[in-house]
DNA sequence: ATATGCATGTAATCCGTTACATGATTTT
DNA sequence: AAAATCATGTAACGGATTACATGCATAT
């Protein structure tokens, strides 16, 4: 439901084929609102049919075509509508948190693995979301800096900063994650003792 | 994905009718991972199919009937299967993320109404959870009980250890959530001085 | 010539949401 | 007699996942 969204924000920037709005979502926005390939071109077609971008067929070499999509004015209106509004929040669905309020059902070993498992996959997460705040105060984001040149310089400081924002949101949220999985592993040991030597952990 | 094994680890505790199975879902682990009633009733009829659980037809008065479900030895190794095995991570999809990404779209009123309902969103998950946990922590949890009455002795800090950590884990991200909020109000007020008088917030 | 990357999708399935639908029983 | 709550679903739709499918263009 904010893939559309998403993809408006990128196509804000200036128009962009199907497959370089799809690439670029990968490395951008798609860190904020994961979508495969598979899910990108459809939803173009539909904001087609909705008036929200056109596309426009390009020839690429002898018998090639790419289609570019520019964002139409129901577009931008669209989606300054959707930033204006209230977000509607989806309810708790957390498999991590339903698997750990009943770990006394796993082994020791099956549930250290687990919270190391979790450990890893938000570190992992933290690092994706660092690198990209790096490149943010670097000015190394294409689309970013894109967006900037299309934009009034006083408007500079408020589109860096608010992007940070956000990213840092995700970053806050992994570390929390991780401190959590940390106590986890703490509680294990001393409920059941310390992990004895020889198994070694995932 | 997760639904079932919500659902077994429900009734594990002993046979429930799909409806109080339902009602007890939504004050328990409901707050974990949300269903509504219609999801449940015919999941619970799937979960029959494989074999995880039988339902069993009671009359209730004169034409009333309703649908006992009992766990099988294989529902019971299911789960267990699912709480030795390791998750799988859905992707990242986070819209408000999304949005604070690119607040600069928005008005400063319409992105403080944002921050502000983003703050009473998870204040009053917060709430919910700490509630649980006093639940706990006092043994005023009915399923919890009934749990701890059907393991040994030895085993009851285990579940109620368990139990809480899940829960901890809902509020730490809550926290954190509103922490982050907190930082992106001042950050407003930064960007475009300190709200101005007369006009209230959300 | 071959591999990499450009370019665009379809199909099947599953999970979840929302609204609708129905009727019995117990409590007031 | 009416209201609350017990009791169990169906139907339509939408969004996401996974696997599959196809072919052109360009650099090596």
């Amino acid at each position: 439901m904010s893939l559309r969204y998403a993809l408006l924000a990128l196509l804000r920037v200036g128009p962009l084929s199907g497959y370089d709005l799809q690439k670029q979502f990968q490395v951008s926005v798609g860190h904020l609102w994961h979508a495969p390939d598979s899910q990108i071109y459809p939803e173009l077609r539909k904001m087609e049919n909705d008036g929200l971008v056109v596309g426009e067929d390009q020839t690429r070499g002898e018998r090639g075509t790419r289609r570019v999509y520019h964002l139409t004015d129901e577009g931008e209106q669209d989606y300054v509508r959707w930033m204006e509004s209230p977000l509607s929040y989806a309810r708790v669905r957390e498999p991590a948190n339903l698997k750990a309020a009943y770990l006394e059902a796993a082994s020791p070993d099956a549930a250290r693995a687990f919270l190391h498992e979790h450990i890893r996959h938000w570190s992992g997460e933290v690092e994706q979301w660092e690198a990209e705040l790096a490149r943010i105060d670097a000015r190394a984001n294409p689309m970013l800096m894109r967006r900037l040149e299309s934009i009034d310089q006083r408007d500079h400081d408020r589109t860096v900063a608010f992007k940070r924002f956000g990213y840092e949101g995700l970053v806050d949220r992994a570390r929390s994650e991780i401190d959590w999985a940390e106590r986890g592993l703490a509680l294990i040991d001393e409920l059941y003792g310390p992990e004895n030597g020889t198994a070694g952990h995932a």
